[in-house]
Order: C-alpha cells, then structure tokens, then sequence
DNA sequence: AAGCCTTACAACCGCCACTTG
DNA sequence: TCAAGTGGCGGTTGTAAGGCT
C-alpha cells in the first residue's frame, strides 16, 4: 500500500496558475510567510491547488529577485563548471547564481546549453577533422601509433592526458546518448578550466595568500545540515583553514595576482571515503567521466584503486564524484572568482 | 494561410530525507 | 523505534509560442 496523497486529487486544480490564483499566494506569502506548512496554505488561502504546487510556484515565479531568461555567457560557464563537478544538482548549482531557481537552470541546461554546446563541439570537431585528414595523409595510413592517440586522448588539459582508460563501457546500448554526452564533455574541458575526476590529480599548485576551506558535495542534504561558513576576504585564514579529510576548495591567487578557486580531495588510499550511494545524483554525470570509446576513467592502472567505479553497476555506487574544482583558468570568468568569496554566497562546509 | 515541427518553460510526479509525535 | 507527514529535489511531461515548409 502506498502513502497517502498529501492532497485530494480530485479536489486540485492543476495546470497553469492564473494571475487570480498567483496574486493571493504572493499577497498572503508576503504578509504571513508560508506558516511553515505548504500543505495546510492554499486552504488558509482558499487555493485548490496541492501544498507541493503553491510552494512550487513560490519558489520558481513568485519568489521576489527572481530573473528569468537571459543568461549571461558567465552564468553559462558557472553552470558548466559546476555540472561538471557535480552533476545535475541543480539546487547546489542555482545556489550559486542568485536570482536564479533550479528548475530554470534544470530547464536552461536541458533545453539549450547542452545543445550549444553541442554545436560548439562540432564545429570543432569538423575543423579538427579536416585538418587531421591533411596531417593523416602527411603521416601516412600505416601508423597506428599516431592514429590511436588522437583516438584516445584528448589532449587539451594538462589533466586529462594522465587518466588511463581502463574500463570497458558498462552500458553499451546507451551509445548515441554517451557520445552527447562525451562531446560535451570534451567541449567543457576546452573551453577551460581543470576538471578533473582524479583526486590523485587533484595537485593544487602552491599559490600565495591561499585560503583553504572544506566543502564535502557528498551529498546535497548534508550540505544544508553543516554548518554554513560564510566566506568574505576578511575571513581569516586560520578560520577557513580546515581540513576535513574530504573536499577541499582552495581560494588564492595566482602568479599574475588574479584569484583562483580549486578543489581537491583529500581522499585516503583505496578512495572509499564517500560513499555515493544515492545513485540518482550522478546520472547524467558519467559522460563527463568517460573517453571518447565510451570508457570510464580510472586514476590508476591498478584495479584496486581505480576511482571510478562502473557506473553502469548500480548496486556498488560507491564512488567519489568530482570535487569542485574551478580555476581562473578561460572557464571561469573572473568576475566569479572575485565574487565567489562574498558574503552573499554562503558555502557550506564541514567544521 | 494552414499544418506540422521545434523549442522553451511551467508544472507535475515520484522518490528520498528529515521531522515529529 | 517507527510510522506518518512534510519539504525538497531531480526527472519528466504538457503545452503554448514561434518557426518552417
């Protein structure tokens, strides 16, 4: 038997809101709050709509400071950048862009950001094309050597190249979607920044006045269950110079005096350290895991410390996902990395 | 001009985690 | 300790609007 409904269906409008029904919501929300009960609300208000809907067209439309369209090719990068650390976490994500709601970068992502960069990604591929074909033809046919690196390596980012590709492809009828997502994926570490999914890679370069301070994205719920570390560039050193023994997101700046913003994990040998269980927060991430074959990275050639597990094996989600890593690098624009530290983006972390 | 197709986005659904009694 | 209630999240769907043929 399932669970109760938390409202009578029959007795719930659904669909599209109409101004009526928005206008007594927001005027009741800004003179009462939400009571904290959403259920209880539309009938306080005489709404027939479900506890879920209100509090869903609060959050997504209603909500003062919202923006809605028009996202900034900066906006654009932060999303990138963070879905490659952490997948489709899109409230982590719209945490990060004020104004902006989970369901419209959900929304911004699915509808065109994939696809543009989709485009991006072979427009590129075609020019790459063309010109390997000529040095192909330089080469000769008869070497394998050469055209097997340019098969398997893309060798853009000084991170990349050092992930072997080990793992055979553990859902093989998935490869139109992969090889999306892959292209993506490639595209992402071209237009900047150090993702890696390596921790062993995770060697941050010693930067001066570097400030570091630990965030654990092992799991979203958790992340609201610490306690909030408010990061502003009067926050000493001392107080954010934790080290959780987890994710690390390292705060400096750079030879040329720009800030920087990178992550690393200090994850103990055998990588077991988090545990990933909840499998649905990393769907759709693999493809930033895996090569060009389809293949899943591994940090090493020793089975028994390769860090990403197949992710097609589902009953073993025991995997790190990406720390944060993000770099004043083409990536990010700087405008992030100087903002980043306000105090209006709070980043949680473990103390 | 009409019909079809595509795109964008609001809204819903179902699941999971947390809270409370 | 456990079950019910609730909030929150990500995935998916429905549909209006615009574009194309």
């Amino acid at each position: 038997m399932g669970r109760a409904p938390c409202c009578d269906k029959a007795n719930v409008k659904k669909g599209p809101w109409s101004p009526e029904e928005d206008a007594k919501l927001k005027s009741y929300i800004e003179q009462h709050g939400t009571g904290g009960n959403w259920i209880a609300l539309p009938q306080k208000i005489g709404l027939k709509r479900c506890g879920k809907s209100c509090r869903l067209r609060w959050l997504n439309y209603l909500r003062p400071n919202l923006k809605h369209g028009g996202f900034s090719e900066e906006e654009d990068n932060i999303i990138c950048s963070l879905y490659i650390s952490i997948g489709s976490r899109w409230s982590i994500i719209a945490a990060q862009l004020p104004g902006r709601t989970d369901n419209d970068i959900k929304n911004y992502w699915n509808t065109r950001l994939k696809k543009k960069l989709l485009g991006k990604q072979r427009k590129e591929l075609q020019a790459r094309r063309s010109s390997g074909l000529k040095q192909e033809m330089g080469r000769g046919k008869d070497n394998p050597v050469a055209s097997s690196v340019d098969n398997n390596i893309v060798n853009v980012n000084p991170c990349w190249p050092e992930l072997h590709v080990l793992t055979p492809i553990p859902y093989s009828n998935q490869e139109p979607r992969l090889n999306d997502h892959t292209s993506i994926r490639k595209l992402l570490i071209k237009l900047g920044g150090k993702f890696c999914a390596d921790p062993q890679y995770q060697l941050i370069q010693p930067t001066t006045n570097s400030l570091q301070y630990p965030i654990d994205i092992s799991h979203s719920q958790q992340l609201y269950d610490h306690q909030l570390i408010s990061i502003s560039p009067s926050t000493s050193v001392e107080a954010l110079n934790v080290d959780s023994g987890s994710h690390i997101v390292q705060y400096g700046v750079d030879e040329a005096g720009l800030p920087t913003l990178e992550g690393r994990s200090n994850f103990p040998e055998g990588f077991e350290g988090i545990d990933y269980s909840n499998s649905q927060r990393l769907d759709g991430l693999e493809f930033l895991l895996s090569d060009d074959m389809g293949n899943y990275r591994t940090g090493t050639s020793n089975p028994g410390e390769a860090i990403i597990d197949s992710f097609g094996d589902v009953s073993s989600q025991i995997y790190p996902i990406p720390p944060v890593t993000l770099t004043n690098s083409e990536g990010i624009p700087p405008r992030f990395l100087q903002e980043f530290p306000s105090p209006d983006l709070r980043y949680p972390g473990l103390v």
